[in-house]
DNA sequence: ATGCTAATGCAAACGCATTTGCAATAATAT
DNA sequence: ATATTATTGCAAATGCGTTTGCATTAGCAT
């Protein structure tokens, strides 16, 4: 059976302290400050499991490479600060689905990444 | 001074004959039809001249990884079909641009993929 | 408290895209 | 035509994110 150790739920407890995608490097420095031993395999092998659970996402974004995210906030968009470097997901879809596709093309989905600066990084 | 080689004149070529965004691994299998000789290295030292050029960019697809375009085509989006794994570019912006951004987030750029069906892909 | 074994830490290994060293080749100036 | 040297082909090497083998540790059922 699934164990309940301290290094997963301080994986777990990363995410729900910073509400944002998050890139592995990001992960294993932040669960170092709740569990210092932590080891980049070890949260490899987490974010595996959490995945499989359908508890985080994997997402790829064009600048930062492989990021993960929560589950379950519907559909949104990746906000990517290039001051800070950090990914923040903003609710909603700006896309008018009704112009996406030229005759001929079937769109099923899509993903928007948007760039620029964050709240914080703006003052 | 730079050279007028076969192998750059075949893989600019390429991205004529075909014009849409390729994968390294596309340009380097249509390159051979026209040099059979065409080597990989070659490709990727060819590539950075021509992006370097200006005549290519280079993009990195969510699921294709990197790709190289032609320039000048003004904003688009990218589109693949899921099944031929082909990327297109589909001209225009179907982004609503007032409605990206939250308060407090400064949006000044973005990229939007797309996934679907292509139209030969389709019948 | 004890035993079983899932999970960890560590380091080595991996996969894959990309780059590099080098001798051979071919584009250009003369 | 000849000399010069940018460019090629080849194979080995690199970088980097991710995975794996293994001995040790620590959950959890008993």
């Amino acid at each position: 059976m699934r164990r309940k150790t301290t290094q997963r739920m301080a994986i777990e407890r990363v995410f729900r302290q910073h509400d944002r995608p998050l890139v592995v490097v990001e992960i294993l420095t932040y669960g170092r400050k709740l569990v210092k031993s932590l080891n980049q395999a070890t949260v490899y092998r987490n974010l595996k499991l959490l995945v499989d659970d359908g508890w985080l996402k994997r997402v790829t974004h064009p600048s930062l490479g492989t990021l993960y995210e929560r589950t379950g906030m519907g559909h949104h968009h990746l906000f990517h600060c290039r001051a800070c470097n950090r990914a923040f997901e903003l609710p909603g879809c700006a896309l008018k689905e009704d112009e996406i596709a030229p005759d001929g093309f079937v769109v099923e989905d899509h993903e928007v990444f948007l760039f620029g600066v964050c709240p914080s990084c703006l003052r």
